[in-house]
DNA sequence: CGCTTAAAGCAATTATCGTTGCGTTAGGAG
DNA sequence: CTCCTAACGCAACGATAATTGCTTTAAGCG
């Protein structure tokens, strides 16, 4: 049996990485970041890094990735606007801190092989709360109705996230074409 | 008088750096290209580079912003829905080249400051669009509605850019958001 | 509680990036 | 054609990133 190890002093030095990681893509953007800083930052020994990652934005797209909510419960009101409401607020809310949006456009860049987990995550949920209500839309309706907007707003144009109707906007554009398919 | 010199040999180089910036970023990525990297594939002295942009990220922005068509003219059919989707079209050509979508990758890392020319661009031409043909809605509709999910699509999901129907649902979308409001 | 060995630390080395000063080439204006 | 100088090439340097061999620590298993 292969043993692997993930507690323990890995599990610390893995989170000591992650804030690190964290710190300084928030203080200086993604691509300022180099994997020494982060060592340093980290307490914590470069080679450690290369090792288990190899490369910078392989190590980017990973803690990115770890970074959204792995599986928290979605919002079950009963009304669909609501719960499609609540959820877009939710995203937007979680991009509108500059640390989750620097680490969207760091994966962002070596995106476009594999589908990233990041987004994959939310195309699923995206699946949930459509077919909880009969489906009137398709999955890709939400992903291009309301996820889309707010991720290219996120990356493109940042200082729109404050709008508080931008996520209201998006789900009744959603449930106008919904209706209207 | 400034002189400038943007002849002869100065734009022989320019031409190679190009070539060279946009092969590589179509082979590894944009994140993996470095500067004397593309000196190399140039046949060209790393210096230039260094001198013209300064840093990568300036320069590889730069050389996108140039890869997208500066001033093309705007389809005009007298139609609005044929010219929103020619112009959709477009736009999903443009990027479904793998040089382009890697480009645009790159430059999404460093954009979250000042709004990328490269978008700027597609905002000015939607604002035209929709002025002409009386402004049934606002340039953010055709923004969220047709760039994001585009633009989307190249970043995260570039093997659904293939999918034909891609620009007229989009514009379908947003006429009827149009109608309805 | 020991054994095994995955993972981290350390140190020395190599590779690569980015800068700078200076000489060379050639674009553009007169 | 000639002059002026912008833009390129070259070479040397300092700084930092990445690699590698070896040692040390401690996770997971019996």
């Amino acid at each position: 049996m292969p043993e692997k190890r993930t507690g323990g002093r890995s599990a610390a030095v893995l989170a000591q990485i992650r804030t690190a990681v964290e710190d300084l893509v928030r203080e200086r953007g993604a691509e300022r970041v180099t994997i020494p800083m982060v060592a340093e930052r980290a307490g914590v020994n470069p080679t450690s890094i290369y090792r288990r990652w190899g490369d910078l934005p392989t190590m980017l797209n990973d803690i990115a990735t770890y970074r959204l909510d792995p599986a928290r419960p979605l919002p079950d009101t009963g009304e669909l606007r609501a719960d499609l409401v609540a959820w877009a607020g939710e995203i937007v809310e979680h991009y509108a801190k500059p640390v989750n949006a620097a680490l969207l456009r760091g994966g962002a860049a070596s995106a476009g092989e594999t589908e990233s987990d990041c987004l994959r995550n939310r195309r699923a949920e995206a699946v949930v709360l459509a077919s909880r209500s009969g489906a009137p839309f398709a999955a890709d309706d939400i992903v291009d109705l309301v996820v889309a907007p707010i991720i290219y707003r996120v990356i493109f144009l940042p200082w729109t996230l404050t709008d508080p109707g931008l996520a209201e906007r998006c789900v009744d554009r959603l449930l106008a074409t919904g209706r209207a398919a």
